[in-house]
This record gives C-alpha cells, structure tokens and sequence, in this order.
DNA sequence: CCGATGTATTTCAATCCGATATATGCAAAA
DNA sequence: TTTTGCATATATCGGATTGAAATACATCGG
C-alpha cells in the first residue's frame, strides 16, 4: 500500500492540500498507524490529479501562502474503495526502544532506567489524549471505522503501561502510580 | 538508527553471514520489531568491514555455496553500545490492517469479517508459537533484555487479540472460543 | 525591529525495499 | 528418472521513501 492510497483515504474525510494530509498524518489519527513524509505526499497528489482521482484547485489566501486543495472525484472514492479491498500486507513495526532494550545489558542501568521513564511518559500522555473528551483532538471522524481503531490503539497502548509497570521492580524504578 | 546498527546488535549474538541476518529479521525474535532487505544488509556489512567494526571471513562449505562469515571486532562492540545509547526514534509503525479498517464504511461487511478472522488467526498463532516451549524457537537470546522484549511484544499481541474479541458482535462474528 | 513560529510547496541526496539474477544441492513429486 | 520446488547464499538495481534543506510569506512576542 503506497503514500497514493494513503492520500486517497485521507481525502476522503474532505478536500485537503499537502501540508494539510501531511499534518493529519503527524498530528491526527493516522498517526498511530501510518507515515509519509511531503518528499513522497506532494509527488503522489500530483499524480493522483494526473489520473483524474483527485482535482486540485489552486486557492488564493489572504495572509497565508497560496495553497492547492486537492478534492476526491468520484472516479478517486471508487479507485480508493478498490484498492482498500487489495490483499493487505504484514504491519511494518520498526521500534529503535526496543531494539536497544533487546540489548539492555550492554547499556548502563541508568541509562535503561531513562528510557523506561521516558516510555512510560510517552504512553500516559498518548492514552490521555486519546482518552479525553477531545478539545485539541478534533473528533473529524465519525463511523464505526475510526471508532474501531481508536479502541484497537488504545488497548495496545494501555497493555505496554500494564506491562512496564509489572516491571518495574526489574528495572529499579519506584513504586507504581495511578495510571 | 540504521541497518548497520541492526546488524552490528545482531552480530552481538554470535557470528553470522548476511544470510543468517536475514533469517533472524525474518523468523527469530527481530521480527516483532525490526527489518531489512538484502539490498540493504549486504552493502552494510561491507561497510562495517571496511569501517573495522567486524572482520568478514570466506568459508568453504561442502554442499552449500561459500558463505561470508562475519564476526564483531572489539572496536565493533564498543561501537554498537555507543550507538545503542544514542538518543532513539520514534516507534515507526506502518499498519494496513489499521488503515484498511479505518475505513471500514467503504468495505463489504464480508470483507470486514475476512479481515478480522484472518488477523485473529494470525495473532493466536503468533502468541502460540511465543508461549510455546520452543521448540521451533531456537532460544539463543539469554538475558533480562531478550526476556523484556518477549513480554512486551506478547502483552500487546494478547492486548491486540482480547480486543477483537470484545468486538466480535460489532463485526457479525460467532462466538468467542478460548485463546 | 528582529527572531521564532506556523503555513505551504519544492527539491534532492541518501537510504531502503522488493524483486530479480546467479549458483548449488537436496528431496519429493511426476 | 527427470524435473520441479525449496533452502542456502550473495549481488545488483530500479524505484519508492525518508529526512532535511531551500524558498516564501505572515504573524506574534520581546
């Protein structure tokens, strides 16, 4: 599945320009499960809109760099509802924090410790957000899909907490605090 | 953190030619959390070599072609606990399943159901063969840092799988049945 | 007034993936 | 028996992707 689909499923919520898919993909839900940088989104747009899936209409801003909002067609919601029923492929996971606790005893214990820490603050912020009632998480999507998967991370999530403060002791962190 | 990283932690373990690399990022405990290609393990080495960081060694062997044994020099092991305790990237996580999922509207309520069915049977086979004494899974990783990062990955795939099931009637799906 | 930040796009070297080519031996099917 | 497929083993290369920098303009705080 390439950075094209990616594209087409992020319009498919409402017309957006690069910047604005590559912000949803940092920042928004597609975060927790997909990444694209603007080197491969921009040529992909352009693409798209040579194929006729996409139209992008240049729009003139008062205040703001000019910006190019591109728009499903109904050729491009068909193309991407097709290529959403394609074979999937294996989730990608690439995780450097495990890696280097793969090799924990090469580090020194208090550089394990750190990580740990940092881990554990990482995911109590994740979950927090994505717990709470959503000011700054505009709740754009609506249906069961998103609902589904906001669950599916949220678990994940909450079982690695659940697991690094099982360990603690293990890495000789201090007692347990609410989650 | 590059594949030269990665192969200089899986070195850590023993001498292996890129091949064995390959095999361990595709079968053994790597696989949860790392990857690479060929295209990219071979020119590391040569690199690694070059740089002095392992010694790469030519052996004959009767009945298989001649494989490029490679083994961590000293420099090669300070080198890798450098690198392991240099500041980490963020989990790279990159999930068709999810994506797919996410727009679970756009698809056949036949194909939702295929999708989930499949990824229950892949996560039970997943956690069978973690859980399981292993014969299969040769446990050449001794150490608290292996064993860490057997727990973590088989909390979030239990984490994953009690999930789906609390969501069974949500996707049309028979009745629980014991993981 | 000046630097920092946010919006917006383009470009490009370095990296990496995925597939293919090449070579060999073994085992099972035809 | 032949041949087809599979496992071992490395090299190579086109194409996709990343990550960072370059460019441009506007706003806001100090």
């Amino acid at each position: 599945m390439d950075v094209a689909t990616l594209c087409l499923a992020v319009l498919a919520h409402g017309p957006a320009s690069g910047y604005e898919i590559k912000k949803e993909l940092e920042d928004g839900a597609y975060s927790h499960f997909f990444r694209a940088s603007f080197g491969s989104i921009y040529p992909a747009l352009a693409r798209l809109a040579q194929e006729g899936f996409v139209t992008g209409r240049e729009q003139e801003q008062a205040k703001r760099p000019d910006k190019k909002v591109y728009r499903l067609t109904p050729a491009g919601k068909r193309e991407l509802s097709r290529r959403l029923q394609a074979p999937i492929g294996p989730d990608y996971i690439r995780s450097e924090f495990l890696l280097v606790l793969f090799h924990a005893e090469l580090l020194p214990a208090r550089h394990r410790r750190a990580l740990i820490e940092e881990r554990i603050r990482q995911l109590q912020a994740c979950i927090a957000e994505m717990t709470g009632g959503g000011e700054a998480a505009c709740n754009r999507y609506e249906g069961s899909g998103p609902a589904f998967v906001h669950g599916y991370g949220l678990a994940i999530y909450k079982a690695e907490l659940d697991y690094l403060d099982s360990q603690r002791r293990f890495f000789d962190l201090p007692g347990a605090n609410a989650a």
